[in-house]
DNA sequence: CCCTCCTGCTTCGATTTTCGAATCACTATG
DNA sequence: CATAGTGATTCGAAAATCGAAGCAGGAGGG
């Protein structure tokens, strides 16, 4: 297949550097990539599970995003299903202060919106 | 304008329940977004000279993005250009063990990416 | 063996997003 | 008036995403 995942050290798009940085960023700016990690870091999912905590996202994007974050070494498949591989749980826990800031952004941005929670 | 932010306690593509934090994975994993408010971490800039930052990225884009942004209150225009707001910095602030992670991340493909340039 | 149900995964036409060059409106300067 | 700068919009084309249907393979039962 063709799909190339954005690997530190190889031009990617928006970036001609390589910088691992900007790989990163093109990544994870890719739909759903984020979300795959995040609910992998909370428990390991086959593929139609996978799909199924994602709000039934499409099939075959899943595919494409599994693809890519295997190639880049941050996720496995085994016996249990999808997991975060070391380097996977790296960039999860790398990216948990941004569950933190996000509740400073909702009490800032909250007074005006808040509705209603679900 | 129609372009709609996502912004915590809305539901946002992706997620119905409008949890902050699947409100920023959204607002975030639009492309270039990241970009923008890593580049404006480095110095403000205005509107072409953020676009030249951005490898040319498409300004049609660049517009939607900085009024999504603007909308989330991260992003500013005065005199001297876009620049981030508190909110902003403390967003970018969060996202910043990302770059130490896609450091180790390098080290860790790079050596065993042997033969593989494309 | 055959049938059913599960799995991960692919195909493909429709929809949405992004692209990018051209262009607009406005301001300032000569 | 002409030129050049700004932020921002338009629109046809290209790329990414969607989503329902289907494929191949394994496990278990009749």
């Amino acid at each position: 297949m063709e799909a190339r995942a954005p690997r530190p050290g190889v031009p990617v798009r928006g970036s001609g550097s390589g910088r691992p940085v900007m790989a990163a960023l093109d990544l994870l700016g890719r739909r759903w990539t984020m979300r795959i990690l995040w609910e992998l870091s909370q428990a390991p999912a086959g593929f139609r599970e996978l799909q199924r905590r994602c709000e039934r996202m499409s099939s075959s994007v899943l595919s494409t995003r599994i693809e890519e974050l295997t190639d880049a070494r941050l996720l496995a498949l085994d016996g249990d299903g999808y997991h975060l591989t070391p380097l996977g749980q790296g960039l999860v826990e790398a990216l948990k202060p941004l569950g933190a800031w996000s509740r400073r952004w909702a009490e800032e941005m909250g007074p005006a919106t808040e509705g209603g929670p679900e």
